[in-house]
DNA sequence: GCCGTTTTCGGCCCGACTGTTTTCAGTCG
């Protein structure tokens, strides 16, 4: 049975080759539309189809809810067969090389009748391309930058790489002549998980000694473009960065534009439209003549609109601006608001500091309680704790309590693995005894997907257990996450009632908010943990906490914002 | 191909930058 990541990559794969074929633009963009639907969706299609209930997957109408019941009916799709013999699935690649696009690729496979990379590179170095129409050589040798990026380019970068180097970009961009503001912008300031590139957006009078602060920006490799409201540059390791320029009062109107995301603009570009107002990255223009509007601020943008400022994190076509009509946004929890570290090591097991000096740093940032989540016992590697270990370590957590006071409250937990047969560390009449149970995954995350749901689903119903960390075991960018049927396991975590843990180190960001959110809709309780090593570690709360807002979680939502007294009676009634 | 508190047909955001052009097409976000 297909899953939704598969689905979307068919229908990304039809978009791509209709688009070379040269059909009309809005048939490829509603295949488009339904694969990120299908991304976003946080249910599997297959369940919407067992409902009988494909069309209301947002972008799948009649004709894509077709192919989907095929697909999932015969794993083939009739139409794709078809439209591969027509064009060749090959060039589809193709448009992953910057500066390609649909009109020029079908042009080169025409004329020439080529279908490979190679050979593309190949008819870049030998001169084939420059005299093709519309061509030269400057797009011959823009074609040659591009292939050799790809291989420079690993994908999307992640959150915790991308945000501190934009900070970094942010802070010299700041001392170039006349700037007034500066900030992030894109996927970015909307906290995605995982970006694309860096955008970045300035408030200045004057544009080019801005420009020319960016192009000469340390440690970049290309000059991608230079214009007077962006710029674009490369790095040496493939990073790209986008920056634009407007004039402060307009810096409103920017900076929502520049946010996105796409769809979320489209949403505001058509409400607009409904006031008799052209909404474009420069100001509100009257459709009929007249006065055009500028905004400095995006609150300014939203008001004009009659809305409530929406903050970027929902910024996605979810949902935010309905709610936003009707004054239903959620109160978004913030850092502020987190009170407890439910998953932190010391050097216990893998950790690089004692559990007093954790527990001190956790206090000195306002944290009240902390649980020491150390490793159990088959976790080699990581110098797993025995339960005789276990003993020694309430010891000592007694003594560090009487020196910590009423600074933080120490809880004595462990990150119990759960084990490749799907039984955990250690019996339940131990797992009893200890203040938290978080149990997770770290080995045979690769077994078949009936296999590692079950024995997930083994962890969930265990009665000791409270919180499951890290649940997809998902490391960004390098480990794709487990095959879990998600659906069964928000079913089952509804069921039970166990939290599950928005892991906030950037590597995992596991779940990620379209689970999060599902999980909130079921009732699920979530718990943001750092899952701390060292002092430093602590700061990451702050991508767990942009996840959870993503997801529209509440304080109510997240156990580790709740008051010692409640996650306490909480705990006590899990039966731990 | 999808969608609908003015539409079941006629829309679908819109501007910047580049390169190959003598006014515009292609790509990108």
């Amino acid at each position: 049975m297909m899953n939704n990541r598969q689905l979307a990559d068919t229908f990304t794969l039809i978009a791509n080759l209709l688009e070379i074929k040269g059909e009309i633009i809005y048939k490829t963009l509603a295949y488009r539309k339904a694969s990120e639907s299908l991304m976003g969706l946080g249910r599997q299609a297959s369940d919407y189809w067992k409902e009988g209930k494909l069309e209301d997957i947002p972008g799948v109408g009649k004709a894509i809810s077709e192919k989907i019941d095929e697909l999932l009916k015969t794993g083939k799709l009739e139409f794709l067969e078809k439209l591969k013999k027509e064009v060749p699935e090959e060039l589809a690649g193709w448009l992953a090389v910057p500066g390609l696009g649909p009109k020029k690729i079908a042009m080169i496979w025409k004329e020439l009748n080529i279908t490979a990379l190679a050979d593309l590179e190949a008819a870049a170095k030998n001169g084939q391309l420059r005299d093709l129409p519309g061509m030269g050589a400057k797009s011959e040798s823009a074609i040659l930058e591009g292939i050799a990026s790809l291989s420079r380019r690993s994908g999307r970068i992640p959150l915790g790489r991308a945000y501190p180097l934009a900070q970094e970009i942010i802070a010299t961009l700041k001392k170039a002549k006349g700037v007034v503001d500066a900030a992030p912008a894109g996927s970015l300031r909307r906290m995605r998980s995982t970006v694309g590139d860096l955008d970045i957006l300035v408030a200045a009078k004057e544009s080019a000694p801005v420009m020319e602060a960016v192009v000469n920006l340390p440690g970049v490799n290309r000059v991608l473009g230079k214009g007077e409201t962006k710029s674009s540059i490369e790095f040496t390791d493939g990073v790209r960065a986008q920056v634009w320029v407007h004039p402060p009062e307009k810096f409103g109107t920017a900076l929502q534009y520049a946010t996105g995301s796409k769809d979320h603009n489209v949403q505001l570009r058509q409400l607009a439209l409904d006031k008799g107002l052209s909404l474009s990255e420069h100001s509100f223009a009257r459709v009929k003549g007249g006065k055009e509007i500028f905004c400095a601020t995006e609150e300014e943008v939203y008001k004009t609109l009659g809305l409530p400022w929406i903050p970027p994190e929902l910024r996605e076509d979810r949902g935010e601006v309905q709610a936003a009509k009707q004054n239903k946004l959620p109160k978004l929890i913030e850092l502020k608001d987190i009170k407890a570290d439910l998953q932190v090591h010391s050097t216990w097991s893998d950790g690089k500091l004692s559990m007093l000096e954790m527990a001190r740093a956790a206090a000195k940032q306002g944290i009240k309680v902390i649980a020491f989540t150390d490793h159990s016992v088959s976790l080699g590697v990581t110098q797993g704790l025995s339960m005789d270990d276990h003993k020694k370590q309430a010891a000592e957590i007694k003594k560090i309590q009487k020196q910590l006071g009423d600074e933080i409250l120490v809880l004595h937990a462990s990150e119990v693995e759960i084990k490749a047969d799907g039984s955990l560390d250690y019996p339940d009449e131990f797992l009893a005894s200890l203040d938290l149970v978080l149990a997770s995954m770290h080995t045979s995350l690769r077994q078949p997907r009936e296999k590692v749901t079950e024995r997930m689903l083994n962890a969930i119903r265990n009665p000791h257990v409270d919180i499951i960390g890290h649940p997809t075991g998902r490391l960004i960018p390098d480990r794709e996450p487990a095959d879990l049927d998600m659906d069964a396991v928000l079913q089952a975590a509804a069921e039970t009632g166990v939290a599950l843990e928005i892991n906030a180190h950037p590597s995992r960001l596991d779940l990620d908010d379209m689970y999060a959110r599902r999980a909130k809709e079921l009732g699920i309780p979530i718990s943001i943990n750092t899952d701390a090593h060292s002092e430093e570690d602590f700061d990451m709360r702050f991508y767990g906490v942009a996840i959870a807002r993503r997801a529209w979680l509440t304080k109510s939502d997240v156990i580790n914002a709740w008051s010692p007294k409640k996650l306490l009676d909480w705990l006590k009634k899990r039966g731990s």
